[in-house]
RNA sequence: CGGAGUGUAGGUCAUCGGUAGACCGCUCGGUUCGGGACCGAGAGGUAGAGAGUUCAAUUCUCUCCACUCCGACCA
């Protein structure tokens, strides 16, 4: 239905104060009627709410057809098994939420659906010549959140479209990951969002890359760095960064242990010794839920990158360890060293040990630190990689730009899977040219549609109120009448209301008996691109003849005009 | 899951060892009508649930539940 009267619309704006410490956009859109919580991180679409959800749903479809993608939809409840076949029924860091119907079926509730499109794929004789193709749904996604937060920002359940692309190879599949990419510009263009194509962590979803495509914003949770000229564009968890030589040129001194009464941070053994806090050597220990411990050493004015420094120790879970488990290697809290540790602990070094001669550090004993010490001369990882964190200001790999961190809102997602999946689930095959049977590789690609609607708010608003961009607003024109007491306002707005729906205009027309203030601040509120004005003063501007005359005021303007009926039609044809 | 906190009317909050109030909103009547109008009348609460202490519990204690914030975690 392309028009309705206010009064009658269910979800009315909410006047008062709400819980502070909210985002804008979850104040914004609970107080002018698009949402409300039901649970913790689920919500409600109101009327409202759910038409301006319809409509990015809209834009994502045109833009997914248009790549050559196809909808379908899957179950949401997903036979366990199949979670249990690719091994990600018990993945950390990701509970599965599971039902278990009356013969004891067990089920999960999809947070994702990669089994869900490999299983249904291998149901069919697919042959070469029925590749590429890329299908997607949108469709309820579950996500057991351990703290729901931000409004739509981070939720337990909500819609996503996702896609999944089987290609022949990886050349071919490079070809539909770029695509889906531009695409995803695309559609978050049409939205009004600026977004960036941000290198990120596959995460538990698996795969060797991928891009989150993030819009700026200071509450964001995605951390990047980017450089200068925005060539390098990458999540904290994988950004690389040059890690410069420091006293290469100094002679390898002699090992040596010396007395060094002192506190357990980095600061101390610093003003300790008056050597740079890039000469000592940072220890930090890990352990994986079986409590196998790691310990990643690093130089001490770097930081440990978690992400990285799985992908390096090749675990799939670390959390930091606790001072028992310090104890427990023979080694002390603020004192450990991975000299002579080799046995007892999985040492993983950065790379930035290669950049710094003879460090200092702990010595495995309170109130002992070593001086001098080198890796392969006194101590040998058993990993060796990038594990360092980036950070502000500092220099990408050619050592050309300076990097900035900067925050965002993830809004959508492209990943690489490769074989990830269909090397792990059987019979996720197709027939070659050469009449072999070869596994799928694949990409799969995500939007989050409420995030992505919180998100337009966060960048659409004034201290007033909502300000949709004209795609997704719920309507186009919000009709106010002023003067419901007088017969003939009444009778005017409710021709202007009947012309503008005959003309396939959405309308919204307050036609409520309130003052005109209230109904300036709800249309503010609401912020549909276009408000209407019919009033007595409208009315006398005309020759008097009914539905000649109305207001017109744009929602981001302070001017308004009054202007023919026509006219208003055939400007909101164009907008 | 660790730390902190909150649960009283539809919303935001007050009160207090003797079973509850304000403001906003809502309903009705009247007056208003170009930036959240005014007057009058009214409806609305088993004080999150359970247990305990007490002559008496919304108030004190315990347990549970829900929610918020910080952390951890996380397309």
């Amino acid at each position: 239905m392309a028009e309705m009267k206010y009064s009658k619309l269910f979800g009315k704006t909410r006047h008062g104060v709400l819980r502070s410490g909210e985002l804008v956009s979850h104040q914004l859109l609970t107080k002018a009627g698009y949402i409300r919580e039901s649970t913790a991180g689920r919500y409600f679409f109101l009327p409202l709410g759910w038409r301006v959800h319809e409509k990015i749903k809209r834009v994502i479809k045109e833009e997914m057809d248009r790549a050559g993608a196809q909808e379908m939809v899957a179950p949401v409840l997903h036979p366990f098994e199949l979670w249990q076949e690719t091994n990600r029924d018990n993945t950390t860091g990701f509970e599965l939420m599971q039902v278990t119907d009356r013969s004891g079926r067990q089920f999960a509730l999809g947070g994702t659906a990669e089994e869900m499109f490999v299983d249904v794929v291998r149901r069919f004789q697919i042959s070469h010549k029925d590749l590429p193709f890329n299908i997607y749904q949108f469709s309820t996604k579950f996500r057991d959140e351990l703290r729901a937060r931000g409004g739509l920002l981070r939720v337990r359940e909500f819609v996503m479209k996702d896609a999944y692309s089987f290609d022949r190879d990886e050349a071919a599949f490079k070809i539909e990951y770029e695509k889906m990419k531009q695409t995803y510009m695309t559609i978050f263009k049409r939205l009004g969002l600026e977004t960036k194509a941000v290198e990120a962590d596959n995460g538990y979803i698996g795969g060797e890359y991928c891009h989150e495509l993030v819009v700026e914003h200071p509450l964001g949770e995605s951390h990047y760095v980017e450089s200068e000229d925005g060539a390098v564009c990458q999540h904290v968890d994988v950004a690389k960064f040059k890690k410069e030589a420091k006293n290469l040129n100094d002679d390898l001194l002699p090992y040596k242990q010396v007395e060094a009464v002192r506190g357990k941070t980095m600061e101390e053994g610093v003003k300790l010794h008056g050597l740079p806090l890039w000469q000592q050597l940072k220890d930090v220990l890990y352990k994986d839920k079986r409590g196998k411990l790691f310990l990643a050493i690093i130089r001490g004015d770097l930081s440990v990158g978690e992400a990285k420094l799985l992908h390096v120790a090749k675990a799939d879970y670390l959390e930091p360890a606790e001072d028992e488990d310090v104890s427990r290697i023979g080694s002390y809290p603020g004192f450990i060293s991975p000299v002579g540790l080799e046995d007892k602990v999985t040492i993983v070094a950065d790379t930035s040990l290669r950049t710094v001669k003879n460090m200092y550090g702990g010595a495995n004993k309170q109130n002992l630190d070593a001086l001098n010490m080198n890796i392969d001369r006194d101590f040998k990882p058993h990993f060796e990689g990038d594990i360092a964190q980036a950070s502000d200001g500092f220099q990408t790999e050619d050592g050309t730009q300076t990097l900035k961190v900067k925050r965002g809102i993830e809004v959508g997602n492209i990943f690489q899977l490769g074989y990830h999946y269909t090397q792990k689930m059987k019979d996720a095959v197709f027939v070659d040219k050469d009449g072999t049977l070869k596994p799928y590789y694949m990409g799969c690609y995500g939007i989050g549609l409420g995030r992505t609607m919180a998100t337009i708010v966060e960048k659409f608003h004034d201290d007033k109120g909502i300000n949709w961009p004209t795609v997704v607003a719920p309507y186009q024109a919000h009709l106010i009448t002023i003067g419901n007491n007088e017969q003939e306002t009444m009778s005017h707005s409710e021709q202007v209301y009947r012309q503008l729906t005959q003309a396939g205009i959405e309308v919204l027309w307050d036609d409520r008996e309130e003052s005109p203030g209230k109904k300036f601040a709800d249309a503010d509120w609401i912020g549909l691109p276009v408000r209407l004005v019919v009033s007595a003063k409208t009315l006398r501007q005309g020759s008097g003849q009914a539905g000649e005359k109305v207001e017109w005021k744009e929602r981001t303007k302070d001017a308004a005009e009054v202007i023919d009926l026509a006219e208003v039609i055939k400007r909101l044809k164009t907008i």
